[in-house]
DNA sequence: TGTAAGGCTTCCCATCATGGGAAGGTCAAG
DNA sequence: CTTGACCTTCCCATGATGGGAAGCCTTACA
């Protein structure tokens, strides 16, 4: 199988799979002799498995680290679930931080006219204004 | 004002002074005799209302558009308050997206033993077997 | 069998916002 | 006058991905 079969069987781009081959991820099964890559059913699952953990927010470290524990058959799956536990918290963090955001610009956008006048709050909030009453979360 | 006075009056690195200066968005007062930059009230305020919009989340791009915007007295909110909105929706989105992962990830802790014997839902539906029954969601 | 199209290779560059650090000039205090 | 703290510019790194060029290879078709 060339790249290009295994970027459609995996759904993973070809030039994706190259970086993930250089930094250490996934490598081909070998070389033809004209230097193309060869994969075969097991890179491929392994393909999917980084696209899977990937559409999950894992980072490609995290990913490395969650693939090493799938292909070591004496992981604990403690040792599994606490890194998904740490990804799931970081998650969660940015979720907060960006509600606290849309909180803040919900607020100000609320309170702004949005007509043709050039008074608005939310200028006035991000020029350190009248600060929208305590509701800067941010 | 040096650059690192400014820095302190306005909590943006001497660094990104710098570089908001390269981009275009904030240039110095001038320059003393031996080529420090030298800013004045009028920079920190400008360095601030940066810090802030970054602060709740947009880009330099949309910063730029803002403090355009700011520094128009012939604005209209309207054209403010448009650009909040859009970030709003894509906060949202991306938020959506996030509570998505947490959603899956949490079903698959929450099936995972997290003990010492190595069978784990999470790496099975990493690795594309027993796809959690439906809870796939990202 | 020749050729054209399309796939493969490597290499470099760009993104976005930020930080690190080196090499060298400047200023202020002791 | 020296020392330390500041400033300058320049280059590099991050994380994950895409774009594109130059050149080789393969396949299909006439």
């Amino acid at each position: 199988m060339n790249i290009g079969e295994a970027s459609s069987a995996s759904g993973v781009s070809a030039k994706m799979i190259r970086y993930y081959e250089q930094i250490g991820l996934i490598a081909p099964k070998g070389r033809t002799e004209s230097n193309y890559r060869v994969y075969g059913a097991e890179e491929v699952h392994v393909l999917r498995f980084i696209k899977r953990a990937r559409s999950l927010g894992f980072s490609l470290e995290e990913t490395e680290t969650l693939l090493k524990l799938w292909q070591d058959k004496s992981r604990t799956s403690a040792s599994v679930k606490e890194v998904a536990t740490t990804h799931i918290n970081d998650l969660e963090r940015r979720i907060a931080e960006m509600q606290g955001m849309v909180k803040t610009l919900k607020h100000l956008s609320h309170c702004c006219g949005g007509d043709h006048r050039p008074d608005c709050p939310i200028l006035d909030d991000l020029a350190g204004e009248s600060p929208a009453k305590g509701e800067s979360v941010a």
